[in-house]
Formats: C-alpha cells, sequence, structure tokens
DNA sequence: ATCATAAGCTTACGGCGTAAGGAAGAACGA
DNA sequence: TCGTTCTTCCTTACGCCGTAAGCTTATGAT
C-alpha cells in the first residue's frame, strides 16, 4: 500500500471541474450535446451523476463552462499581423472551432455572464482594431459586424442538411425531384446550375463573406478618418 | 340543443395544427422555449398532451412547424422596390421577427429540412438577387453573406445580457466594477467610454452593418460584371 | 342506423435535473 | 497519532419530461 493514500482506491483520479468540463466537451462532440446528461456525464467520468455538483453548480453552469472552455482553443489574433490579416486567421479559427463542437454555436445565445476565457479572447479582438486605426465608436461597429458575420455562418453552416460535397449533391437531386420548379423558380435554378456542378462546396462561401466584410471595415474605417 | 351538435360540448373548438402551432408559438413567446412541453401546450389548449400527437408527430415537428410558421411574419421582399431597399427592408423584418419571438433562432441550426414557409422566402430573396443584376454564382455569394450577417447580428444581440439602454448602463458599471482594467484593457475602454456614455444603444448597430454588407456586395456585382 | 375513421383520453415507462441527507475520505491542529 | 472538521462522493427520492400502447368517444359517409 502506497503511504497517505494519495491514489484512488479503484479507477480513475479525484474529479475536479476541467476534468468535468472536458469530458463534457468530449460526450457533446462524440455523441451530441442532447445525449449528456448529468448521468451520462457521471457515468463517462465513473462517478454518479449528483457528485458532479461538487464542481459545477448545476448544468447551466456546466454548459457555459464548455463554453468558455472552448475560447480556449480559438486562435486569439496575433500581435505581428496586421489587422486585417489577424482578424482573418482568428476568424477562420473561430468557424473550425464551432465546425468541430456543432453544439457550441446553440449554447452562446444564453444571456449569461461570460467567463474568463470569453473575456480575453473579445479583448484581443477589440484591440486588435484599435491598434488597426480604429476610432472607438467604429471599432464597437466593427466588432458587431464581423461577429455577425463569423457566427452566423457558423450557424448557416450547420442548419444545412449536408455536410459533404457528395451529401450535398445527393440533397440537391432528391429536393429538386421534390420541389416544384413552378412554385420556388430561383431555389430550382440555383439547385439545377450551382449545386449539383462538380466542385460547388458551401464551405467556401465563408471567405468570400468574411473578405467581404473586412475589406468593407477597411473602408468604413478610411472613410470615418477622412469625414 | 344546435342541430347535428356542430360545436364542442365544452371549451373550445376542435383542435388542428394550426391552433396547436400558434398557440406554441404564443406560450414559448410568453413563458420561453424552456417551459414549452407537451403537457403544457395541452393544457394550454384545454386538452391532455397525447392528444397533441394527432396533430403533430412529434416534439421536433412541433418545433420544426413553429419555424416556418414565423417565416410568414417576415416581410418578404417587394418587387416594387430596387434590390437593396427591397433586401434591406426584408433584414430588418427578420431581425424583428426574431426579436419579438427570441426563442426561434436557437432553433434553426437543427440542419432539419425547411418547411414550405422557410423555401418561398428563399426563393424570394434568391429572386431579389438575381433580378438586380447578381449572377448566379454571385447570388450564391451574396445570399450567404447575408443572412450570415442577419442571423448572426440577432443571435448576438440576444446573447447580450441587457435589452434596453438603462439596463446596458447598469451591467456595464457593474462589469466595469468587477473587470480589471489592467487585464480587458480594451474592454475596459470600450465600456468605460463606449457603452457608458449617454445614448449608446447596442440595436444601433444592425443597421451600420447590413448597410456595409448591403453596399459591399453591390460593389462586389459590379466587380464580378467588370472583371 | 351502421360502421369505419379520426380525435381525444388514460395509463405507464424510462429518462431527466436536482434537493436532502448520509457515508467515506482528506486535511489539519493537538 | 488521534480526534475534529471540511470536502467529496453516494443513495434515495421527487416532480418533471417525451411518448408508446391501447382505450373511449365523436364524426361523417353509406
Amino acid at each position: 500500500m502506497p503511504a497517505k493514500s494519495v491514489q484512488r482506491t479503484e479507477g480513475r483520479a479525484r474529479l475536479n471541474r476541467e476534468r468535468v468540463l472536458q469530458t463534457a466537451i468530449r460526450l457533446a462532440d462524440e455523441e451530441g450535446i442532447e445525449k449528456l446528461s448529468m448521468r451520462r456525464l457521471g457515468e463517462g467520468l465513473g462517478v454518479e451523476a449528483m457528485s458532479l455538483y461538487n464542481h459545477v453548480s448545476n448544468k447551466e453552469d456546466l454548459l457555459n463552462g464548455m463554453i468558455d472552455s472552448l475560447y480556449g482553443e480559438v486562435e486569439l489574433p496575433s500581435h505581428d499581423d496586421d489587422w486585417k490579416t489577424a482578424l482573418r486567421k482568428r476568424s477562420v479559427s473561430v468557424r473550425e472551432v464551432l465546425l468541430r463542437h456543432p453544439w457550441a454555436n446553440g449554447l452562446m445565445d444564453s444571456g449569461t455572464s461570460p467567463g474568463p476565457g470569453t473575456l480575453r479572447h473579445h479583448d484581443r479582438v477589440l484591440g486588435t482594431f484599435r491598434n488597426g486605426g480604429f476610432s472607438l465608436a467604429m471599432t464597437a461597429h466593427a466588432f458587431s459586424a464581423l461577429d455577425s458575420y463569423v457566427y452566423g455562418y457558423a450557424k448557416q453552416e450547420k442548419a444545412l442538411p449536408f455536410d459533404t460535397e457528395e451529401q450535398a449533391a445527393a440533397m440537391a437531386s432528391v429536393m429538386l425531384a421534390q420541389l416544384p420548379a413552378s412554385e420556388y423558380p430561383y431555389l430550382y435554378e440555383l439547385m439545377a446550375k450551382h449545386v449539383l456542378q462538380p466542385g460547388y462546396n458551401y464551405a467556401d462561401e465563408f471567405s468570400f463573406g468574411l473578405d467581404l466584410v473586412l475589406d468593407a471595415l477597411e473602408r468604413a474605417r478610411d472613410l470615418a478618418r477622412a469625414g
């Protein structure tokens, strides 16, 4: 027997908030957020459900903690790049994180107070605009516009009933067959002449919109400076 | 006694899908989507929970039906306005609907197949771009960019822990007191010198971003035409 | 009047979040 | 080293949830 009985007699180490959050994230990724119950999470940690409440005050606190933890995965805007490059990279990173954890976006509109990871992230984004020559008011505009686009895109992307190019093609041809061309002529056109064309991939739309917004923000900054 | 017993012996008229959906929407608005259970909805209709299943195949079908019904509240882009005006009006309308029914945005990323109201709406938006001189490929870009912004903005707006100007001011001063200025200097600056200023209202950011995107789309259309 | 079909109800099952309180273990002063 | 105290973990239980199965009642066609 080891002295002081430092290790657990059976199975895993002591629980702590970090292990709870990380396991919850893993389970949500693997089995979907709707399958993540306190009992299931306890099971995944070799513990009873009620034991989790020593590390998390309730399920809402758990979900908020998961979200805040995710901001640790996002690449912060670099100090070395110019503002546009830096924010482009971090926007791409946000989208990647939301693709990796598709349940996250839907949990972020809860209106709860942000955790430290979230605050840190937002602070760095604001700082990147400020140091890129944006006035305070223009920074507020730009922050809102850019993140609206990025999170909105991730949401749209997830709402699509297909992921890959092949799935899109399959889905599109099914829809084409069902949906009356006379009633929805423009949807029909888009499906037949665009989505069903080889090489189509909705994921490519992200870059277009991102550059659209970033370039427009640069123009708005310069206009505000001149005016 | 009326002939043929056309009316119900007690209480309300016969159930049908439309009444179920409209009552569900009203309850979700009034009490929050998390309080909307089949039993509660049945109660609101003077009916047992299981009776609802004659009109709705399960809860997911109910929620999808609610979403599709909401598209009926959105002002479709007018044929009389130019494309930018038409889409600006319908974007403002989308935001208003999502403000009126704050639970809706979070239900829209389910990846389920769209209902007739949704299809009709999308078709009209696509048509507005096409008739505004956008190529098919550019229409796909524009549709994605615009709706990503609009729905993303609604999401951000809802995620904010305040609604009115007064609430924002109250929240901001609380945050200012708690959040260390040394750790989050730019957040601190934004709060102190912008959010806390009289007249600040996050709702105003919507127009800025919307015009930013619409103007940028116009430029992109013209560039593509010229190139 | 008959009878099929649809609408609504009753009951029940397994799962959920979590309140209350007991048991076991760790931490610490004596 | 031994109590004492605080924390962690477990057991039990409650009132919710969505919905399957099978019943009764109302409707509407013949």
